[in-house]
DNA sequence: ATCGCTAGGGGTAACAAGCACATAGCTGGC
DNA sequence: GCCAGCTATGTGCTTGTTACCCCTAGCGAT
């Protein structure tokens, strides 16, 4: 069944996007980028997924990184944004941009037509 | 190498609202929608998806389908949309409107540090 | 009958997402 | 020492989506 109630329905790749943006603005370990994700729709959730794309990124020279000798609890793992992962991140920026721009075709074009409706039959059941 | 110039980044599961929405505007058979599809960034390919989504949306009784025999060419199948069809259109839509609010926090931030750079370092190269 | 067009459909491999689970280091309590 | 609990990083497995390429069938014209 997997009644959501709403459902996000993010782009397809967003999260490596993300990872890059947030990485440009300031370079971090993935536990802490966890938390940061969550103003793009990602609720916190599935770290594994998380750490996996980022060694993925790394594999593909978008982002490097460090281990960083941590004095109160485990090493962490920080990241690092690269020219590459910049350009990659000025490429994805380009295609959001494009998607939002179809997003707003969609919604334009739904919303008209509920418009419609109202006209044609206004306060269907009322008084 | 699969380099594509922007690569569209749609939502996930765009091409179903899509054809709600244009089945909602008016009922079509298939490869009429292929052409319709274009103004939402599906470049007239994959028929096969295309189709297959249909008769996915179909079992979901989200469409509705019938024969159309025509007099000058293979008999079409023609599409409509059911009233549950367009209550989940309704529900998608609203998913895809959070979706462009994420999009917008994502390009806000982008572009916001973008200015940033453009801030610091004026007019790299120019005469 | 066969070619070419329109229309509808299937198979599959690659990839992404989601979920649970595993590992490892450090701190604090006993 | 040892165990519990926290932070931090990671792996495995199972599904879902996508993209690509191929196949069938009806019809009109040659």
């Amino acid at each position: 069944m997997t009644m959501d109630p709403v459902l996000p329905a993010l782009p397809k790749n967003f999260l490596r996007p993300c990872l890059l943006l947030l990485l440009r603005e300031q370079q971090a370990h993935g536990y802490e980028l966890l938390e940061r994700l969550r103003p793009f729709g990602f609720e916190g959730s599935d770290p594994g997924g998380l750490y996996r794309s980022l060694r993925k990124l790394e594999g593909e020279g978008l982002v490097s990184s460090a281990w960083e000798p941590s004095s109160f609890g485990p090493a962490r793992r920080i990241y690092e944004i690269t020219r590459a992962g910049m350009e990659e991140l000025h490429d994805r920026a380009k295609g959001l941009a494009e998607a939002r721009r179809t997003l707003d075709t969609f919604l334009g074009r739904y919303e008209e037509f509920v418009a419609l409706r109202r006209a044609e039959a206004p306060a269907p059941a009322r008084g």
